[in-house]
DNA sequence: CGCGGTAATGTAACATGTTACATGGCAGTT
DNA sequence: AACTGCCATGTAACATGTTACATTACCGCG
């Protein structure tokens, strides 16, 4: 049987992605200034695909855009980064309380899988890898709490808590014992079933990058 | 003094503006299919704006873009109904809560001043009016949450809910007497501190639009 | 030395031209 | 009548040209 042929995404979302995973990596430092013309060249596109791609990218909160002088990426001050945890905290625990509710299994599992992986990479000492199955646990929440809306407005969200997070990563403010800790007190709550005590747990543990965010500011002024 | 002259919005903000307001007040309804050439020529611009505004109307949900085919209007059925009020109330009752935390007594002024001009629409029969202020009774939670983010994700979700409304009011399936109940109700519990009280209240009476909108496919076919 | 004006430059906003894709109808074949 | 492929049309994606605005540096003048 022939394979669908798959079809190029548009440049648009080329675009978009390229940029958000350039901020997210850290590549565009955050508050640098992006230019059109200077990312339309390096990506060998015309200015048409980047501007919608920055219009888009600003609506995420990962591009801050002033007319006709030019747009940077975002430059969070701690209370930015505060509000952007709380935002998120209340976006996650509703998905958590949800999801428990209506795909306990599933999430369950999503958990351990994620968990497994986790600890896996801890002990390889894989940065890397652990942030990216960190983000799996939390995403899982999203991914049963049976809500679109829930799950497409997180998924807007959390790009810009990446990209602090990003930041916290390379001025090594970061605590993954810690984490990974609290990770497992969340997953045993899930699976006692005790929704309020996960809530609690889990908005504890999203506000821990509050704390980082300032040890970063106070370590090294690497911002700005 | 002289007073600052005002600065014409970018043809893009006039854009979306223009055709947002065009959706939510019921011209241009659900479903409907929007023609970037057509739009372009009834509001006196080039395409680019028009382009540009659909793009960033699909993040707010109002519009469905099919690449190469068009775009639409956003026609939700039950489940998306469903699911909208879900998040919306998500984000309201948090906003609830963290307001009656932070700026209880000007969140109490707000609630105030839009539910007595409720009544006085109500009073008067002039439904748009109570529409309306039945929306800046909503958003106080939202002005006094001291959460920017949460503040603009409301903002940003809030429109295809009130799109919903108005096809509910045009097919005759409101109940403002009940629906005034119901907010002085919220304000009481609020007044009186009882977030927990006042947060299900609110949720209850968001999910309102839910029962309404099934009345009103049930009522007539109107859509699609 | 400070100030006002101006010119140079960088920038995005906006318009428009070109291309490629999706669709529907129609004709030709059986 | 049914099926097939072609073509005409509508559509947006994308590229590029043009314009207007914002910022900066500089220069001449007090």
């Amino acid at each position: 049987m022939m394979k669908a042929i798959e079809i190029p995404k548009s440049l648009i979302e080329e675009t978009i992605a390229r940029i958000r995973e350039a901020i997210l990596s850290g590549e565009l430092p955050l508050g640098s200034k992006l230019s059109e013309q200077r990312l339309a060249d390096m990506l060998g596109v015309s200015r048409s695909p980047v501007a919608q791609a920055l219009a888009i990218l600003k609506t995420e909160g990962l591009v801050e855009i002033y007319p006709k002088r030019g747009s940077y990426v975002y430059l969070p001050d701690a209370r930015d980064v505060s509000e952007m945890c709380e935002y998120r905290s209340i976006l996650e625990t509703a998905a958590l309380t949800l999801s428990l509710e209506r795909q306990k299994a599933g999430l369950l599992s999503s958990l351990r899988g994620a968990m497994q992986a986790m600890e896996t990479a801890l002990q390889a000492k894989d940065l890397k890898a652990y942030s990216q199955h960190d983000m799996a646990f939390h995403l899982a929440f999203l991914a049963h709490c049976e809500n679109r809306r829930l799950e497409a407005a997180y998924a807007r969200t959390i790009s810009s808590v990446i990209g602090v997070r990003t930041h916290v990563f390379l001025s090594g403010s970061s605590h993954s014992e810690r984490s990974m800790a609290e990770h497992r007190q969340i997953f045993a709550a899930c699976e006692a079933g005790k929704a309020v005590d996960a809530c609690r747990l889990l908005k504890a543990h999203i506000h821990r990058l509050d704390e980082d965010f300032g040890a970063s500011l106070g370590g090294a002024d690497s911002i700005g």
